[in-house]
RNA sequence: UCCGGUAUAGCUCAGUUGGUUAGAGCAGCGGACUGUUAAUCCGCGUGUCCGUGGUUCGAGUCCACGUACCGGAGCCA
């Protein structure tokens, strides 16, 4: 018997197949039953009619609880009463096992409640729609670099210093030692870019932050290109570049989770470069003609990254920064010591910073003066220096946080729905 | 960490100025129905009212502390 999958069962129209799945729901009027099936691959209605499949078949039907796991047989019909224009005409039923109180109904639930199970919270239509459509991000975020000449080279989880200030960092034993674990890929980037032109990094990053926000996780998954002889414009057309890039790819091969998410895609299919870029004082003076009060030197929050991007309904990209609210590693402006050639991403509709990178610093001086400053352990970085003492060049990249990527694709308010399993400062499990 | 809010049935919630026996919908179980779309209709049940202490003749209700969660801030991707 041909196994089939929902998601191409078009192509076998007419054909009687196997499918594999679970009982996503099931309703039933006298002796017609109509079962939601759902296989991973998508969800499809499949008519149980005790004329068809006997007495005894259609008692097996009836017993079927939600998420029971079984396997139907059945020939395949386009109806157009069926949610998705097929269904199966069921003959034959193969229970593997009967689930008993499901805990998850179709009926609504609260976040904490559904966190605690999100095991099995992700066979939820909505959640598969939201994997799917990660995934998608991720291949195309893959594809896009892979297409354009970068090499991949992982950088270690484990990790003796800090790139960006020790307070966040996760420390683990480390045969004695303390190991912490990576908040970044960046500063191996650097020396990957070195060896191989333009590379990049993608995995999983950790932040300690007691951060209890809707854009926080402590465990979160960052893509980090890092490009040798690249100065701050091209960094930001590499950043304008993917984000283009990723949009065109979920538009189309996802429109149908994004339709499961009720995402407007007119907002999404809007999006097009060039992005608006502006420097940080150029911000500073919107805001102050927009009313609200924000001092040069100051960091953007919440409130003044949405008002930006609210400006102009198009990620905005925000460059040169005050040299004393960024990191160690970033070039000073040569026309301007005060500030940064730094650069962040806004999402538009308020989901905020997605992109921060930045052109780096070359010269081996200003960057010890820097780690003195920041009162960071020099031994830690002489490695890194080495990139300065052999061969520096001019050289830029940007870190690209997945999960507010998918919260903004999908329109999600919350960022812990766009990972399988969430780590937050107050969850840790399941 | 700070500010605000919430905690009552398996789930989502209501519960009046403090008053005697704490409710509804859904889920579950049984029944009716051959085109349902979170189906509908009939019948059946469930409580450490988050914990501790206090005020009171009397507390689910008021007060204090604790805990958990939700929303926001700072910080960041």
């Amino acid at each position: 018997m041909t196994v089939a999958r929902i998601n191409r069962i078009s192509e076998f129209e007419g054909k009687t197949v196997q499918l594999n799945g679970w009982v996503y729901n099931s309703r039933r009027s006298g002796k017609i039953g109509f079962l939601m099936f759902r296989d991973g691959f998508g969800i499809m209605q499949c008519i149980v009619a005790k004329n068809d499949v006997g007495e005894e078949a259609f008692e097996v039907f009836k017993s079927l609880t939600q998420e029971s796991s079984l396997s139907v047989v059945g020939e395949v019909v386009k109806n157009d009463r069926a949610p998705g224009g097929f269904e199966m005409v069921v003959s034959e039923l193969m229970v593997h096992q009967l689930s008993s109180e499901y805990p998850i109904t179709p009926k609504e639930h609260g976040t904490d409640f559904l966190m605690n199970h999100r095991h099995l919270w992700l066979r939820s239509k909505r959640q598969h729609a939201i994997l799917k459509v990660r995934h998608e991000i991720i291949k195309a975020v893959r594809d896009f670099f892979d297409s354009n000449d970068f090499t991949l080279c992982d950088s270690p989880i484990f990790t003796p210093n800090a790139a960006e200030g020790t307070s966040t960092l996760f420390g683990t034993d480390y045969f004695g030692n303390t190991a912490f674990l990576a908040q970044t890929g960046q500063l191996y980037g650097e020396a990957a870019a070195m060896a191989v032109g333009r590379h990049y990094n993608f995995g999983p990053t950790f932040r300690a932050e007691k951060s209890k926000t809707r854009r926080h996780l402590t465990e979160f998954w960052m893509v980090e290109p890092e490009i040798a002889y690249c100065e701050i414009d091209e960094n930001m057309n590499w950043a304008e570049r993917l984000i283009l890039f990723i949009i065109e790819r979920v538009l189309e091969n996802r429109k149908n989770e994004l339709d499961v998410l009720e995402r407007d895609l007119g907002k999404l299919e809007h999006i097009k470069a060039p992005f608006p870029r502006l420097s940080y004082t150029e911000c500073v003076e919107l805001l102050n003609k927009g009313g609200i009060n924000f001092t040069w030197g100051d960091d953007f929050g919440a409130p003044e990254e949405t008002f930006i991007g609210e400006q102009f309904n198009q990620p905005v990209m925000v460059h040169r920064f005050p040299t004393a609210i960024k990191a160690f590693y970033m070039k000073r402006d040569p026309e301007n010591e005060k500030v940064v050639l730094g650069m962040d991403v806004l999402a538009p509709e308020g989901f905020g910073e997605i992109i921060g990178g930045s052109e780096r610093e070359t010269e081996i001086n200003l960057l010890e003066d820097r780690i003195k400053d920041e009162e960071l352990n020099q031994a830690d970085y002489e490695w890194f220096l080495d990139l300065r003492r052999y061969g520096s060049v001019p050289h830029s990249g940007f870190g690209m946080g997945i999960e507010r990527v998918v919260a903004w694709i999908c329109n999600l308010p919350h960022v812990r729905e766009t990972i399988p399993f969430p780590r937050t400062i107050g969850r840790l499990n399941p």
